[in-house]
This record gives C-alpha cells, structure tokens and sequence, in this order.
DNA sequence: CGCAGTTTTGATTTCTGTCAACGTCTGTGG
DNA sequence: CCACAGACGTTGACAGAAATCAAAACTGCG
C-alpha cells in the first residue's frame, strides 16, 4: 500500500518533491537512503549537523524547539512531501529538533546533489525561492496567532490548516481527515497547556463544531469553525 | 552627518548591504534611487505589489500584520541596512506592512538588478541563503518567545536582541543605545497591551535593570536582565 | 492484568487585559 | 507667547483568560 519507490509516490507531484519530479522518476539520478522510525522517535536533534536533507515519504512528524524548563514549542508539524526545513538545503546544521509522531518513513538526500540539480536549470532557483517564501509565510502567520489571537481561535486555525494541507496534498478529500496529534502536541503548537486545550476542544464538541476520536477528526461544521478561527 | 551614497555608508560593511559591498562603492552599476519618509508613515501596504526592493539606509522601520480588529503584531523592526524582507527578492508581495517609526531614508534597488548581481558570482547563493536563513530563525526565536515565554522575559529579550543588532553593526557600543520605539511598539511585538508593557518596564527600573527615557535605553545590570530573559 | 500515557473535570491561583482617570510631553496654530 | 489637541505614559481597580494542582477515568499495549 505504501509506495516503495520515489516513482509511484503521490507526493511526488506535490509540494517539494515537485522540484525534483523527473529526478525521481529516474532512481538512479538521486537515489536517497530510505529510513524508518516508530512513533515519538527522535529524527533530529538541534545541534546535529545532517550530511544529508532528510524528506518525509509517509507518516507526521513535528520540528521543534526545546526550552531549558522542559516545556517545548512545535514550530511545524511535517507531512507526506514536507522537507524538514528550506534552511536544510544550504546549512547542515537545522536549529530545531525533529521527532516522529506516527511511524515514519523519510528519505535522505545528499545535499551536494540536490544543491547541483538546483542549479542546473534556470527555473530552480525561483521555485526554491517559492518554496522558501511560504515556509517563511506560514512563520509569519504563527507568530500573528501567537501573538494576537485567542486561544480557541489559534486551535481552529490549527486545525483548518492542517486540513487544507492535506487535502491539498491529496491526503485527505472530505472534511474528515486521519489526525494522529495528541492534545500535548496541539498545546505545543498553540502555546497553551494540555489541560486547557482540552476544555477547549469539549467546547468545540459542545458546540458541534468538530468529531475527534480515535486517531480521526471530521469538521461537522464547516463555515462555523471558520467563524472560530477567524477565517474567510 | 548622514552618508549621501553607498559608498560612504557604514552599513555597507554589514548586514544585507554587505553583499552587494562592490556595485555599490561603484555608484553607477546599482543607481537605487533615494527616499524619505516622515516618522509613523506607512512605506508599503500588505497588498501592494514592489517594483523595486527597499532597503533602510537610516532611521528605525517595522514590519507587521494588521489584525481585522484593528490590533496588530509586529514581525520585525528594520534597522539600516535590513531588507524588508529576504522574499522581496523574488516575491513583489512583502505580504506585510512597513511603516517608519523615525525618520527614515531608505533606497530601492531594482529587483531584476539585484537578481543579475546576485547570480552573477557563484558565491551570492550561499550569501543569500545565509540572509534567508537567519531571517527564518528570527522567526522561529519570535515564535518561541511568543508561544512559552512570559511576558518579562520576552521583553527583555526584545531589548537585549535590538541593542546586540545595534552594536553588531556598529550603531552602537556601550550598554546605551537610541531606542525609538515607544511602549505600544514593544506591546505589538511581543503580543501584550501597551498598559502592561508599561507596568512591567516600571518593574524593570525598580529592580534596577535598565533606564529607559528620553528615546534613550540604557541596560544598567547586563546580567540581571539576561537572567529575567533567561538567556547565556 | 497492570502500567504508562492520555484525557477529562473541578477548584484555585496567577497572569494579562480592560477600563478609567490623570499627568506629561510635543507640536501646531492663533 | 500661549492655548490646545493628540499622543504617550502611569497607576489602580477590576474582569477575564489561562495555568496550576489534583483526582479520577480512559486507552492501548506488553
């Protein structure tokens, strides 16, 4: 069921492996180590300094950054397609630390022959560029929600995003979607404690908002959460 | 007092302007073109589409997101020689507003220009990289800063991080620095209400840490200030 | 079964926001 | 030169949001 080569991966039409489409079509041209690592693994850590880019194939996983009291910030969670971090492809070293949250697969890639494909046609540079600009957008975004939004506004946006990446990805169709995170990973992303974010989740089933059980979470209503999030 | 080309700016030895250290001495090859702007005028809009790059050449900027009810947050303050943002060499969108908080001069360089320079020298990818790269951990320091610390230490960590900016470029030596930023600035930075920002800098003179008057900051007990910041 | 990790719930505390009043400073126009 | 309006900063009382603490139920799994 799941794909063995970079050819018959779905990813492979979306999000970064797109770049590379047609030098994973040819395996022998890229050729990455494939890996896998059970659930709550460390894939990372922050002062590694990686020979190689590593490229999630199946699974999520979240990089992160750990503070000295213990208590962590998730800065990204990573899906089917995701690079851990843009900033991999020019510096070894990648500043966050990266775990496993389902069983994962990822294939690593040598960063000389990424950098060399790159750059052997014009048009790389700008989808880089591209790839870059909406990781460094979707920093924006979370410092804003951060910042200035309300903690059940930042749980919907969460959420809705999660959703539309998926789908966007072809991981997902309807509004009910496979969601391995656990209520500590979501406080982690959106700042609040496990406990609260749980009340706030109750309210969200209070309200009809969303169904989340047993590893899945379906939107029953669309336009309402939006409203909660603050969105379109 | 202020330099009138490139040639004589000091912030062409750092920061965004380095790189570009030898068209510039050479006036003729980038030819940006000069502009002033009051203190508190908006320098573009989030929608606005950039034929040109801006740099700052003099005086404090910030960039932010404006919230639909009316709040904002801050993504970052731009010193001289920053970029407004290392996408706007690829992207028109700055997908942020940029507003003057002094008076500031700034040059717009053309984009399709700076692209040549910037891959006319094999070495320019990595210089690039290297920009983008640290643009993106600032983000993600904000969003830990945002996301797990309180209130005081994200504070102090705001200052401590200006005037290191400041004195990594040379506009600043001792522990006293010009700092223009008034109380609402700090509070749309670093996500609380300038009455509270107000109450904890009065912490802060009382336990003796700083003295903050006079669009002057002085940081009196260094060491006391990067324990409330939790840093070193 | 037993255990560790997770989720829920309620009571309480701490932190931050809101509101309001007041004083200061600054630039502007008469 | 003065009066004035705005923006800014400070302070206190209070309200609301989120954290902390604690206990109990639930889940999956060896």
């Amino acid at each position: 069921m799941q794909p063995t080569t970079c050819a018959e991966c779905l990813s492979r039409e979306f999000s970064f492996c797109s770049m590379f489409r047609r030098a994973l079509e040819a395996p022998h041209v890229l050729a990455p180590e494939v890996r896998t690592v059970a659930a709550r693994r460390i894939i990372c850590r922050e002062q590694d300094v990686l020979a190689d880019v590593p490229i999630i194939c199946s699974g999520w996983a979240l990089s992160a950054v750990m503070l000295s009291d213990g208590s962590r910030q998730i800065l990204s969670f990573l899906l089917p397609g995701d690079i851990v971090s843009a900033a991999l492809l020019f510096d070894p070293k990648p500043g966050c630390f990266v775990e496993s949250i389902t069983n994962v697969t990822y294939r690593t890639f040598r960063r000389a022959q990424l950098k060399q494909l790159l750059f052997s046609r014009p048009d790389m540079a700008d989808r880089v560029a591209r790839l870059w600009i909406d990781e460094k957008r979707r920093a924006d975004e979370m410092i804003v929600d951060l910042g200035r939004r309300p903690a059940t506004e930042r749980i919907a946006r969460l959420m809705l995003g999660l959703v539309a990446r998926l789908r966007h990805r072809r991981l997902a169709n309807g509004n009910e979607v496979e969601f391995p995170l656990r209520q500590h990973h979501i406080a982690d992303a959106v700042g609040l404690t496990p406990v609260h974010v749980s009340k706030l989740l109750s309210d969200f089933r209070r309200n009809g908002l969303i169904r989340l059980s047993e590893r899945s979470l379906a939107i029953l209503d669309m336009a309402g959460l939006c409203a909660v999030a603050n969105m379109r």
